[in-house]
DNA sequence: TTTTAGCACTCTCGATAGGAGAGTGCTAAT
DNA sequence: ATTAGCACTCTCCTATCGAGAGTGCTAAAA
């Protein structure tokens, strides 16, 4: 029963009527009998009215109710698996074109806007080091961590280089800081003097943001949608999520603490700690290589969305991604 | 007259009516007169009536007049100068980063939306090219291009290959094709075979990307302002916005073409193709190296917005930009 | 004990009407 | 050319009303 209105209001946004339920689920009983049923479940706060002749409307805890126990949750279509994957392979070459595609796919898929930050490692150790010359004094240092995931950053030099030398002192670093984590470059580059001390600071304070596992960047993608739903409507409700959407950093933190891999994890209403969430849901959820790698990918909507279909489009686009990561 | 108006109708949103002008203005006529002076102006085509007995309310001719004869631009505050360049200088690592403080300081200056591009070339040469390795068969191609732009892809490999020889492709690599345009670097990839042309090819793919003007990446921001303002409260209106918005590809398309190095362009409200901007007005500039390295830096907002500042805002972020980019 | 029919009661929502307020356009006088 | 005066128009707010939807309760039926 809980799950009917659910679902029906799901649907319509609407509040759903005794009537609706025994008409739509060929209920072999009258309105009355449901209403009692109804009226039970009210008193359990898992529904409520909003206001003395309107239909049921479900609380956050009846949500999490349903979703906790009577919700089935069916894989994405194969169909759309293809699709999605598809567009994966074509956006292979570029991290921050397959954050975007994962960011679009899982928008479409749910007709809801999502979140997707980037990989990043709690114990990145360095691959290779590559300086590159750019201009006389500028060059562009690229670090391979060890996951495969490749960062780079433009360096002014104090004094002029050769590519010789750029060539020469890419070997030495990647002989000696091959393998190193953060904290271990950072003391090389305590140790060592002029130039190459900045590069080597400049190389710890990139490992650094690999192990910052909240990266400043999110991806975000089809707010478009939740202005649609009609209890959006109203500017000023969707004004206050936008802005929270644009405020990266305050987005990156309503990800969540201790994920396990695969997990996802669902919040819904006032269960989030951001006042401008009262009306939203999110499900997060996590993907990277067990432990090492991670990164969330997620969906935020209205706490009326649809929970199944987000749960399954996210551990689609989730594996997608840490089969990725994991190469 | 005119000016007062719309200095007036920017500042409230709301129409602006006879006695209205005469106060806040001093005139010493009396709002009779000052409302056959804006009868003139209303056959002249440059405001308009929402109704019979409501104020005026300037037409997109009106502004495009204000703006282009009556209209002074005053550079922005220094102070104003002082915070946002600053932002700069903490982002100078990565283009990204900078792209997004360019973005996000000129919605929070103007208090409109704010488009950025990245800056892309018409006529790149590479300068070096170097091919790092990152695990058996992934290794990562860097290519630095003319004006010290950097783009980066990570290719699979049919064969594995030693540091020692990717070091060698490199440096043949940086010898034989430094200088070389898009089409050059076509044709070599045409003559050469195996791994080494899919790698030639792919370097070839990477400046054509440089050559197309229209990146396929937009930076945006600021998109709540635009929600907050009186004239977008329905969300309809915002949400054909946004979702043009969101669709980068549709985006680029604005962008105005021929575009001299410092210029401003400005459109309003129907000038433009876009049904869904109708009541909107793009401020765009160009940034870059003359003619050589160029993107985009602008404003949307209502046509009800403070051009003289938009311009000034969008002129000073231009500079800052083409400082970066010359370099 | 569960289910059901019947009915009163409550609340929303849309339509309608009225009145205040704001602002213009016109005319005639300065 | 400017201005005072005034009629006229349109919006916007408020109040009112009735229809419609849906519930909760009660008492009867299964």
């Amino acid at each position: 029963m809980l799950g009917a209105v659910i679902r029906e209001y799901i649907a319509t946004a609407e509040p759903v009527a005794s009537v609706q339920l025994v008409r739509g689920y060929r209920l072999d009983v009258s309105p009355a009998t449901v209403r009692h049923e109804l009226a039970a479940l009210e008193d359990a706060g898992l529904l409520t009215h909003p206001h003395t002749s309107a239909g049921r409307v479900p609380t956050d805890l009846g949500y999490r109710y349903f979703i906790e126990t009577l919700m089935p949750i069916p894989s994405l279509r194969a169909d759309e698996q293809v699709t999605v994957s598809h567009q994966f392979q074509q956006a292979l070459q570029d991290t921050a074109a397959w954050l975007r595609v994962a960011a679009s796919s899982l928008a479409r898929l749910t007709a809801e806007a999502s979140i997707v930050t980037p990989p990043s490692s709690t114990r990145t150790t360095l691959r290779h080091v590559e300086v590159v010359p750019i201009q006389e004094r500028r060059v562009l240092l690229v670090a391979v961590a060890d996951g495969g995931a490749v960062r780079q950053q433009v360096l002014e030099l104090g004094t002029a280089t050769t590519a010789e030398q750029l060539r020469a002192l890419s070997m030495r670093l990647t002989e000696s800081l091959g393998g190193a984590t953060a904290t271990k470059v950072h003391q090389a580059a305590a140790a060592e003097k002029g130039a190459d001390a900045d590069i080597t600071r400049a190389l710890a304070r990139i490992l650094d943001e690999y192990d910052t596992v909240r990266a400043r960047e999110v991806y975000v993608d089809g707010f478009q949608n939740i202005l649609a739903k009609p209890e959006f409507a109203e500017s000023d409700r969707s004004r206050a999520m936008l802005s929270l959407f644009e405020d990266h950093t305050r987005l990156s933190q309503i990800l969540p603490e201790g994920l396990g891999d695969g997990e996802v994890h669902i919040t819904i209403g006032h269960e989030h700690r951001y006042e401008s969430l009262r009306d939203c849901s999110l499900v997060i959820g996590r993907y990277g290589a067990s432990g090492d790698v991670v990164g969330f990918v997620g969906v935020v909507g209205p706490t009326r969305m649809d929970y199944a279909r987000s749960i399954g489009a996210v551990r689609y686009v989730g594996s997608l991604m840490s089969d990725l990561v994991r190469v």
